[in-house]
DNA sequence: CAAGATGTAACAATAAACATTACAACAAAA
DNA sequence: TTTTGTTGTAATGTTTATTGTTACATCTTG
């Protein structure tokens, strides 16, 4: 199974806050409406987001802000923070292999270590984006796009 | 989510065939034991083993062997054999971004290329991994288990 | 033909994702 | 202080993929 949306889903939420943060309140009835996904998928995203220290959201006046300098955050960050595979592991191992075979028995052995260089190198890229990449990209492509259409 | 375990249940299949392939018959019930998975699961992954060229499955007769040299097939192959991820995309994007927001609308152009260099990072690794290696490990644990029992 | 396999269809069970409704708790402005 | 807009969260439903299971036609060889 593929990774979760929950993570181009909190991107998402980076994005618009880099995007609109300074002229309007982010609520999650905006990146609803941005995102096309519903506001409670969007809260409970939030809520991981601030409870790993990303953001910070105001509690009845509403919005959202990024809690930490964007240079200071990585995709690996989000990544980690919404919780896309279980246990941290990105590869589901079948559950019981037979303890008296010699191949079940060893199969741990054998393979957590090879699936482990694969996942460590796939965190490794994530880790190298920060959210002050996504900000500058946002920007060019939005402002590409204004060229455009003049 | 995670990778289906799939991928982890085609490698431990090929473990088996490094280890019992030439001493008996490696049938889809004989797989199911080792793997503690049912045998209708192993004969789709056999299936799929197959459609790649991996691997060749004895009709009637029954069994399978190993349809290349073992160090001109890697995990990539494998993990591409059985189709752990849909369209081939390791990440699942929100479907129908807002088309009239700044933001929806290029999230595509801004994050499609920063995903793949993960994808990328993550397949260059599985790629680098062969069954060679596998069989090398698999012997190696099996032994060395030999030797702390006597 | 008989025996032991594979290939596959059909259906059930489970689990996670994602959607939706509803409402209590909250903070600020009127 | 009441109103307004928002967050936090519970409860429930829908959908989708995984995995399990039964059943059986098909195949190969003895």
């Amino acid at each position: 199974m593929q990774i979760s949306s929950r993570f181009t889903l909190a991107i998402h939420i980076f994005a618009c806050i880099d995007t609109f943060g300074n002229e309007c309140k982010v609520t999650s009835d905006f990146l609803a409406g941005s995102t096309n996904v519903n506001p409670v998928i969007i809260r409970k995203i939030l809520g991981q987001l601030k409870g790993a220290g990303l953001i910070d959201v105001a509690r009845g006046t509403g919005g959202t802000t990024v809690a930490k300098p964007l240079d200071q955050i990585t995709f690996l960050d989000v990544y980690r923070a919404v919780e896309c595979v279980e246990n941290g592991d990105l590869f589901h191992f079948h559950d019981n292999p037979n303890d008296s075979c010699p191949v079940g028995r060893n199969i741990h052995q054998i393979l957590d270590d090879k699936l482990l260089r694969v996942q460590s190198a796939m965190e490794k890229e994530l880790a190298s984006i920060t959210l002050e990449e996504l900000k500058q990209d946002t920007e060019k492509y939005i402002q590409q796009e204004c060229k455009n259409n003049s």
